[in-house]
DNA sequence: GATTGATTATACATTATGTATATCTAATTT
DNA sequence: AAATTAGATATACATAATGTATAATCAATC
């Protein structure tokens, strides 16, 4: 006979509680270590006050929870702002806005930079960040066609894009700051070299 | 009574030539590699045909190898050219020439990207190749300071220092790299942001 | 011929990820 | 109330990697 299944409504919620509270250990374990290399799952799991085992159960392995992570980073770290920024009128100040929203996000919590790091020892999680990072992309790339004069050739909008991709990034943001600058000192540095980065696209010589 | 030592011109030589052997086959499974998570020690002894516990001998750990690919690679990537660039008369010119070599350098040997990759796993060794990085900063700093107008603050030129630094490094250059560019498209538009980065060094009002 | 330095052989400790199997417990269903 | 089920645990194991320890090999030097 089929086995009979059934949802549990205090299961599932037990459950949600207990992946709430492993995501939560994970990012503090990753923002209060030194480096990437020491996050075990182990860690996490005694951190978290469950077994090393649940957290296989609730994320698959490593890669699942650092990416629950990152979305859980993700949803709380003003992202959601970027649509009322892209709706702006104006779309040099969609712009700034957009830098703005960014340094805040790179620099809400230090476990980002943790989870950039993981890029580098797992392929796929990378290939999973650099999904995520696309809506970046595609974000400058509007507010370039919007900005961009008429006769701006297509490789000079790509140049902007890719340019301004590169300055909003967060290696970028990690450089800048390194150097010893606040939040807001990296958002105008960043604001105004992405202004350089536009004046290709308008016409030096508006005759005609 | 003491032991009698002695120096061997025949065994150094042959351990010199192991130690050679043993980086080509290093940075020769980083290049083919597709990430620096399979990179074991035990891999490039195989490929050098030598024990792991050789590799041990000569560099002493996993860090240490790391670490002399790293310095074999700067030494046949062209850096060397720096000297001529930083002697040139005209500092503009002279800067160009800098992320020419460097985009040169960070585009001979994907190694060096791996190699990146391992500082995130391990926090000595990014401390290691931080340090050599500290060079390029030098380099810019001094060039900036012949670029700059005296009037220039401080701050402004501590801004376009970091901003070109972040500019000519591998994440810029790899990021503008896997947008579908030639090392040259790359290096034009490297400069291109470098001069824009200049322009708050020049007096917009040479009034007074 | 004895000694020495570089390499090797073998073994071991430690740490991680990931899988397998059986057990336990509390929430649901019948 | 009894059977069932989902989630968590306990225990064990396979695999791979770094790093250390000790003794043995072998050719170069004294």
């Amino acid at each position: 006979m089929p086995p009979r299944s059934y949802v549990s409504p205090a299961r599932s919620a037990a459950a949600a509680e207990t992946r709430e509270r492993v995501i939560e250990a994970a990012s503090r374990t990753l923002r209060e270590g030194e480096s990437i290399a020491r996050f075990s799952l182990d860690t996490v799991a005694k951190a978290a006050g469950v077994t090393r085992l649940t957290v296989y159960n609730q994320f698959g392995s490593r890669r699942g929870l650092l990416e629950a992570v990152f979305d859980e980073i993700a949803r709380h770290g003003g992202l959601h702002q970027l649509a009322d920024a892209m709706a702006m009128a104006d779309a040099h100040a969609a712009l700034d806005r957009m830098v703005e929203i960014f340094c805040g996000f790179w620099n809400r919590d230090s476990a980002v930079g943790r989870l950039h790091d993981a890029m580098a020892t797992d392929p796929e999680f990378a290939e999973a960040v650099r999904e995520r990072n696309e809506r970046r992309r595609r974000g400058v790339t509007a507010l370039i066609d919007r900005i961009a004069a008429k006769q701006a050739s297509p490789q000079a909008r790509k140049d902007a894009v890719d340019l301004i991709f590169a300055l909003t990034s967060y290696p970028t943001f990690a450089s800048l700051s390194a150097a010893g600058r606040s939040r807001d000192e990296v958002c105008r540095l960043v604001q105004t070299a992405c202004h350089a980065a536009l004046q290709p696209l308008k016409l030096s010589n508006p005759s005609s």
